[in-house]
Formats: C-alpha cells, structure tokens, sequence
DNA sequence: TTTTGAGTTGTTCGA
DNA sequence: GTCGAACAACTCAAA
C-alpha cells in the first residue's frame, strides 16, 4: 500500500529548498502538492489585482516546475478548514505538510485546518517558514520575545541554520487526480502598467543569480539609490519563490562588505516576524501603548492626494506612482512617504498600511506592519519620535540629486531644473512657461507646509506621549 | 536609516 | 583702507 502525502502551498510557492516538499517527496510514495483558492483573499477588503495577478503567475510558475517533475499543482477552491481535510481523505494521505507563517490571520486559518485534520485523523505537519532562522526562537536574557533590533541581530547570527535542500527530482501523483485549474485572470499586465518583476520561481531564481553576479558587492553604499542599488528580491522572498535561507546562504557564500550589509536587511525581515509572532496585537494596535490615543486627521481628499501622488513634493509623489504603476516602491522612498503620511499629513499609519498592503507585490503583514509602526515611532525598537520624521525637500535633494528617479515618475517634471526640482513651487512664473510646468496646472501646488505640519506632529506626538 | 534653529566664525562687498 | 551688514559654512543641542 502506497503511502500518501500532502503538501499544502500557501506562500511558499517554489520547489527549491522548500522543507514541507522535500520531507514529503522523501517520506511518502505520493505526493499530492495542493493549493486552496481562499474567497477571501480573492475578494473583500483586502482585494488587490495586483496581489492576485502576481500570485496566480507564481501559481502557474509552480505547476510548471512540478509537471517538469512528473507532479502537477492541484488547485481548489474553498475554505482551507474545509478543503484540505477533504482532500486529504480523498487521496488518502497520511500526513499534511505546510511551510508555518506568522500572521495572525494564517495562524488563526492553520490552527483551524489543523483541527479538522486532527478529527480526519490525519497528521498535520507546519515546516519552519520563509525565514533564514527560526524567527520563534530569539530571547533577551529575561526570557521575553526581542524588541530591539541590534540585539537581536546578534542573536540571530548565532542561531542554528538549516541545510538547503534541493529541489526533489520527481513528484509523483496518485493515480486518478483530477489537477484543477486556475482561473484565467487578472493578468499582471493589465492590472499595473509597469510591473516591477514577472512572478515565479525561475524568475526569482534568476534575479537571485542576477544580484550576487555583482551588484550585490555595492549594496552597503549603493542600497540608498532610488534606482538600482537593491536586490529587488522582495516580492520572490514574500511568495516564497525564492527561499530566504537560500538567499542568505548563497550571499554568505558571495562574502564581502555590500553581501554581509544585504544579509544585515534579512535580519530586519526576521526580525519583524519575530515581532509580529510573538505580539500579534500589533496588526492593529500600536506596540507602544502610549500612542494609542494619538489623535489623526480624517481628510479623505489628503488621503487620496497621497494615494495617487499628487501631494506637490517630488519625492512623495514619485514613490507613490512608482507604487501604483509597479507594484514596489524603493525603501528609502518607503520611509519618506510613510513620514510624510504620518507626520505631515497626520494621516493614521494604518491607512499607509492598507494602501501598500493593496498595492505592494511583496505586501506581507509582518514587514508592512513592522516597517509602518516604525516610521510611525509607534512600533519596536524605539527611537524618538523626532528622528522619523523627514523633510521630503532634503531627502530627495540628498538621495536624487540629479532627479532621474523623480523625472521619471513624475514626468511632468521632466523640464525643471535640477536646483528648483525638490521645491518646483519657487519657480518663477517665467521659470514655470520655460520648465512647460506650470504650479497648480501641470502640477500640484503643495497640499501642506512641511515646516508648519512638522511642528504640529511634534506637538501631537509630545501630548500623546507625556499622557 | 533625522531635522531644525541657534550660535559661531569667516568671507565678501559696498559705504 | 576700515567698518559693518549680509550671508555662507560650520558645530551643536534640542526636538
């Protein structure tokens, strides 16, 4: 009698160095790779073209790489609580196998699929996640999760590490099951005019093999370049398209200055799924209880403003089209829109949060959260709320001195000069018809004063924080 | 993974 | 040639 397993795919969409695949390639005769269309990640609150489009090319990716294997991706719709128990005892299998995730909405959905495994009498077995350690471990020396990154960065340096696994070499099915498909859509390209990467393990593969060829030695001092200068990894780490083991191993093995900073960055991933796994309260509620009664504005139009980039600073407005029209965003253009959001327009971090958690093809709770509760001096590792707030002029005439990332998000800016470029609004009205942009015509007057708002956050966050 | 404003010093330029 | 206003360049503490 054949042995069975299942391999539950979530986002852990690859077949290199995945644990929960090998140990059931390796342990069972079958193997049954399964992945549950969830009605409410498709629709709801969280509906994201984007997200879904990216998520069914890497799907598409995956059941290419298993047919390559003699397997193929089985696809069905439904409830995970319900289908995977279904399927199991359809095929008969012994055991399920899962990579583990640390959101509190995948932990609520696994511990429920585990239940109902449990009553099917089937074992349910969670693998370590999409992590380069075990991101469950880290401890200070009182025994309590970390929350302090340096700390746990050295912590982490000295946690155990698993081996990387190869890719099984065949997959082989139960006789007789029925694959299911995909739906056909949305495609990526219709959902965003410019996506940042195509989706899918082989493309993940190649962008790894791309960045440690070389571009990976500049990363300690180019990693602030608006254009270039990152892996451009992230959306492959969060599909687990790429492993992340993987990626720290082979970048260890790069050695050098800009690979040992880049592996620094995969520590800040662990560690804000440390965070989020050990305080799960965070999804939704500010880490530092003393800014829970921060007072926010309620301006939709603002919002809006934000959402679309057309808030008037250069920089602003960039990130965000480049977010809209891509999918990704730069990290340094990250903290600059999530301060002005923040601590200019006194916007609450969340709506920052839901708007990238749409639009961000390597959205994942746990370094949304983190990253967004950071710049709102609201999270972790605590700095003083004043060192978080940055000035969109001088970051931009700091980081895109030549303006190539701004003229090319924003080209309406294409004819302003370099030294009127982070404050268009102080041209002259004749530098303004020689530019061929025109302030308040051609582009936005600025929706707020950055000097006058900057005070005003400080006095919110001050009177929340002497509460 | 910051910004601002005050204070200090040094330079330029015109009365 | 001297003086002082204006301003750039810098340091540093506070937010």
């Amino acid at each position: 009698m054949p042995s069975t397993a299942v391999v539950w795919f979530r986002r852990d969409l690859r077949v290199h160095d995945h644990p929960a695949l090998a140990a059931a390639a390796e342990g069972h005769d079958r193997v049954v790779p399964l992945f549950v269309l969830d009605e409410r990640l498709l629709h709801g609150r969280f509906e994201s073209g984007p997200r879904t489009a990216f998520m069914l090319g890497s799907l598409r990716a995956l059941d290419a790489e298993l047919r390559r294997r003699g397997g193929a991706l089985c696809v069905r719709s439904g409830r995970p609580e319900e289908v995977v128990a279904q399927v199991a005892a359809a095929v008969g299998a012994e055991a399920v196998h899962w990579t583990s995730d640390v959101s509190p909405f995948a932990r609520r959905r696994d511990d429920a699929v585990t239940a109902a495994l449990r009553d099917a009498g089937v074992h349910g077995r969670p693998h370590g996640g999409n992590h380069c350690a075990d991101v469950s471990l880290p401890r200070t020396k009182a025994g309590r999760p970390m929350t302090v990154f340096t700390p746990f960065w050295k912590a982490w340096e000295r946690l155990e590490r698993r081996d990387v696994l190869a890719a099984p070499e065949r997959i082989r099915l139960p006789p007789g099951l029925a694959p299911g498909s995909l739906p056909d859509g949305p495609r990526l390209e219709d959902e965003l005019p410019a996506p940042f990467c195509a989706p899918g393990e082989p493309a993940g593969r190649a962008a790894l093999d791309a960045w440690l060829d070389g571009p990976v030695d500049r990363y300690a001092d180019r990693h602030d370049d608006l254009i270039g200068g990152t892996s451009g990894l992230s959306p492959h780490l969060r599909w687990g398209s790429i492993s992340a083991r993987e990626v720290e191993a082979r970048a260890r093995e790069r050695g050098g200055e800009g690979a040992a900073a880049f592996v620094r960055q995969l520590a800040w991933r662990d560690f804000y799924a440390h965070v989020l796994l050990m305080h799960p309260g965070n999804a939704r509620l500010e880490f530092q209880a003393r800014y829970r009664d921060l007072q926010w504005d309620d301006d939709d139009e603002l919002l809006q403003a934000w959402c679309d980039g057309r808030t008037g600073y250069p920089l602003v407005d960039a990130g965000m089209r480049q977010l809209a029209a891509s999918g990704w965003m730069h990290n340094r253009a990250r903290m600059v829109v999530g301060s002005f959001l923040t601590k200019n327009l006194h916007l609450d971090w969340r709506r920052g949060e839901w708007w990238f958690g749409r639009m961000l093809l390597d959205g994942e709770p746990a370094q949304n959260n983190g990253n967004w509760q950071w710049i709102a001096s609201t999270g972790v590792d605590p700095a003083p709320y004043f060192r978080r707030m940055f000035n969109p002029v001088l970051q931009q005439q700091k980081f895109d001195p030549g303006g190539v990332y701004v003229r090319r998000w924003v080209p309406e800016l294409a004819g302003v000069p370099d030294d009127r470029l982070a404050e268009p609004w102080t041209m002259s009205a004749g530098q303004q018809r020689a530019a061929g942009c025109v302030i308040g015509r051609d582009y936005p007057e600025p929706v707020v004063d950055h000097a006058i708002e900057r005070r005003a956050a400080l006095e919110r966050y001050r009177a929340a924080g002497s509460a």
